[in-house]
DNA sequence: CTCCATTTAACGAACGTTCGTAAGTTATTT
DNA sequence: AAATAACTTACGAACGTTCGTTAAATGGAG
């Protein structure tokens, strides 16, 4: 299917250059098209490009859902330090994650808001999710803590660094050093000693 | 003095819409000039651009540095929190921080080898200065741990997620409880109890 | 008069988009 | 089964616009 195959060439083009340095006419070389035809699939540069948002934001969604449906409940050391890697893993194995924090982070201006609402949607139900779980550890006495909230934001916050590293990514030693890191003084700060 | 006019101008659209998505009109039109007559101050875009970007940096790196240096030593828990806050601070006041995120994480790719070694210098020169202050406080028994690297990496790991949340920056509310939850579970993962 | 910032003018190149058209495929009618 | 219609996909050509850049003319300050 060659609108597929457009999405995928758009998707490496704007994760690279971003939408204004992306151009039709490059993602239609990369499929062997000239940039008109890509209007046969497309209404235009803008609906690819949320064509290909969408995909990305609902392969994160659904990655992240799968895994902690799956997960050990009574083991959050693993269940948690697990996602982590499956991160670092998606990240690596494909490019819709970085496209994804590419366009959180740095929206196409007159995009910004529509964006800005999916980042919102996809942010609060990931969320949701992982205070569920924090509130059941905290119950059952597996982590420290009253609210669920500290440690789902703190949780958070340490996954925020990892994707920063990701994105960055200059080192593969550096980005398991800090992951190491990271997750020791997080999981202290959590755990019962 | 007109040169610093555009950089300023620039700083702004360089931020808001990245090095492709702004124009030298649009900048030159902010400081009610024509666009022709940013050459008479800079060589090109580039060069415009990475006078901005090598601004920027400085600017990061010394109030960095400025910081560290009148800490009060034997109170690790104060200095660390207040570097949080000044990043806050340094965030909101002006644009050169957001700007400076934002080349760092998604560099121009013409670009991109020279601005990641931009990069790679000041990372280390502010992991330097963390670490030598870290190993400070373990050796004095402020803070747990042997080694002074991991502590310093998951505090750069929290600030990471505090700059990631600025950069998003929707919502004071959620930046001051994510703070509050990260600082709570990191301080806890690296002190006596 | 000189210098320098700024202007007007113009450049080739690239941008996203539209149009008409041709070919190939699928569906419908004779 | 043959003929017709409709739809999809792709392309050449061109549209108007904007891009970064260069060259020459203008204007004012020292």
């Amino acid at each position: 299917m060659k609108s597929i195959e457009i999405k995928d060439a758009a998707l490496k083009y704007f994760t690279i250059h971003g939408y204004e340095g992306a151009s039709l006419s490059q993602i239609a070389e990369e499929v062997g098209l000239k940039k008109q035809s890509i209007y046969a699939h497309f209404k235009g540069k803008d609906d690819l490009f949320l064509q290909v948002l969408r995909d990305a934001k609902e392969m994160d969604l659904s990655a992240t859902l799968q895994y902690f449906s799956n997960i050990d409940s009574k083991n959050p050391e693993k269940a948690l330090y697990g996602y982590l890697q499956l991160i670092i893993d998606l990240f690596q194995k494909d490019e819709q994650l970085k496209f994804w924090l590419r366009m959180s982070f740095f929206p196409p201006a007159h995009l910004e808001k529509g964006i800005e609402q999916e980042v919102i949607d996809i942010e609060e139900k990931e969320r949701t999710i992982l205070e569920e779980k924090f509130q059941d550890w905290i119950n059952t006495k597996l982590i420290i803590g009253d609210k669920a909230l500290t440690p789902t934001y703190a949780y958070l916050g340490v996954v925020d660094s990892i994707l920063l590293e990701l994105v960055y990514g200059n080192d593969e030693k550096q980005l398991n050093a800090k992951l190491a890191a990271s997750w020791e003084v997080f999981w202290r700060g959590i755990s019962y000693q």
